[in-house]
DNA sequence: ATCAGCACCTGTTGGC
DNA sequence: TGCCAACAGGTGCTGA
């Protein structure tokens, strides 16, 4: 699921859910994926207070008190659920694409929980000293933020067109070049600039590099508004979908007829995984 | 130095 | 209907 729209959603929620409050326990029933090691790491959490959650590309972060931060990677199935006593059963159904694969939980002293379900189980979780987040290798080695108010027109070309003859699709999909972008907006940000997906950077035009900058920001700007998109399995932190799925054009629709000009949307492989995109409307 | 390809997992979908 | 291959939103490692 989760690209920065949705990881976006998830951060602004827990920012107002979860600040605060008192870790009381951390459990793991997958605790490959917890690091150092899920002892270290309950040991580190509990007893600490919330102090504030960031988002660094597609990484939560969560900073406590205690001079330590957890930083989360939600990776394709990851959600995170903070239930109330209250809520607690509100989505508990059998086969639950949330509620059916959680793997780790922190119980806060005042009942609540926070609930990281991951279906794929490539999700991860680690805690480390808070001054060290930013010279963890995969959050230091991010490119500027697709949404960062520093980042401008020509920043954006300077950084994506490095190597001249590589693909446009691929390029926003390098996390170390631009952060934030994976395979739902990559489509549809370059179905909005008119630009296909296998064209060398190389050959993109002034004005093409334009739009697609302002697509960029424009696609990954509403869909945070809608609280991301949900293809199937995203969930925000009250397990409820995002409403962005509606506003797609192309992403997973191969077959079917574009939504601007009738003609049958493409699929076509970029290294391992799908683009998507329409042969009249993008050139 | 770069990059394709696979590995990490489990589930769903589509073709025969 | 049953089986099997392909596919699924991300990233890190290996080896050519």
């Amino acid at each position: 699921m989760p690209e920065l729209p949705e990881v976006q959603t998830v951060v602004t929620q827990l920012s107002k859910k979860i600040v605060d409050k008192r870790i009381d326990s951390f459990q793991s029933t997958w605790k490959k994926n917890v690091f150092p090691s899920s002892m270290v790491f309950a040991r580190g959490v509990r007893g600490a207070v919330i102090k504030g959650v960031r988002r660094f590309g597609k990484h939560i972060v969560i900073d406590l008190h205690n001079k330590r931060s957890i930083v989360i990677h939600l990776k394709m199935t990851g959600h995170l659920l903070v239930k109330t006593r209250k809520n607690k059963n509100a989505h508990a159904f059998t086969r639950d694409p949330v509620n059916g694969y959680i793997r780790h939980i922190f119980t806060f002293t005042d009942g609540t929980t926070l609930e990281f379900s991951d279906m794929r189980k490539f999700g991860w979780l680690r805690i480390l000293a808070t001054s060290t987040v930013e010279a963890l290798p995969s959050i230091q080695t991010l490119g500027i933020d697709a949404l960062s108010p520093q980042l401008s027109r020509s920043l954006f070309r300077e950084r994506l067109a490095i190597n001249t003859r590589q693909i446009v699709g691929s390029v926003l999909l390098d996390q170390e070049r631009l952060a934030g972008i994976g395979n739902i907006y990559r489509s549809e940000a370059l179905f909005l600039a008119g630009i296909r997906p296998m064209r060398r950077v190389g050959t993109l035009s002034k004005e093409e590099w334009q739009r697609l900058f302002v697509s960029v920001r424009k696609v990954l700007q509403h869909a945070a508004r809608l609280g991301g998109m949900s293809d199937g399995d995203f969930r925000d932190t009250d397990g409820l979908s995002g409403r962005f799925q509606r506003a797609i054009f192309v992403y997973r629709r191969n077959g079917l007829p574009c939504k601007k000009c009738g003609t049958i949307i493409q699929r076509k492989k970029i290294g391992q995984r799908s683009a998507f995109y329409c042969s009249r409307c993008q050139c």
